[in-house]
DNA sequence: TTGACTTATCCGCCTATGCGGATATGAACA
DNA sequence: TGTTCATATCCGCATAGGCGGATAAGTCAA
């Protein structure tokens, strides 16, 4: 791992927008639409920044029909898994992330059933 | 902790020279000119990512006479104190860390009675 | 192949940030 | 008080990065 990677790797965790991604992911495999609705932001703003994390390592895509699924990355070096523990734990201790939860929940249960993942 | 806050504390981290900074002062309380020589770039810039490192809480400043110190702050909220500690044991790994840590301790040697720590 | 739907990318705009030389500030000492 | 040394801040410049509306690309079903 070079210095330069590694500044990558911890450059993605520098914005409020992707660590609630990434705080949102503890979940398990969300959709763009799912996220736009928890983080009620722009589809073009989700997007883009999914797009850094998976540039950066963080996540992975996975095409499902016309949705793609984001995930985190298990398979990482040790910095990086070791990071993700404690973002794991701690950012939902935030109170942005709190709410994020409980819009995502409210919008699971009202969710169309042409939907993803349904 | 605001989300805002976990944000810009993550940020002082997402630089290259500011990881090489963090990794030397685990050797404990550095001045500028330390840093200087062991990181071979201009005392502006040294002193600039000080000041972010200081302004995002990761270090603090201690003057002594001419020279200013600066050190890991050890009281810190819990998800920054485990960041530093997998900070401590991965970034030596990084060869630019072990560069700097060479260039360290050559100056060590070298160092002139009548710099700071003398 | 057309239409509906989901997501990615483009665009212009604005702000943030890195750089390093030059200059200002602050401390020590003669 | 004047000089020297260490550090902080200023400056102009260049690049990076965030935003959200508009548009392109990909998928599926009729």
């Amino acid at each position: 791992m070079t210095m330069e990677r590694t500044a990558e790797t911890l450059k993605a965790l520098s914005d409020p927008t992707r660590l609630r991604i990434v705080s949102l992911l503890r979940h398990g495999e969300l959709c763009v639409c799912d996220l736009k609705e928890a983080l009620q932001i722009p589809q073009s703003t989700v997007s883009r920044h999914l797009a850094c994390l998976k540039n950066a390592g963080w996540v992975k895509a996975r095409r499902s029909g016309k949705w793609m699924h984001y995930l985190l990355l298990e398979e990482v070096p040790p910095l990086q898994s070791r990071m993700a523990e404690i973002l794991k734990e701690e950012l939902p201790l935030i109170a942005v992330c709190q709410e994020d939860d409980r819009r995502y929940f409210a919008y699971l249960a009202v969710k169309p059933s042409q939907s993803c993942d349904r």
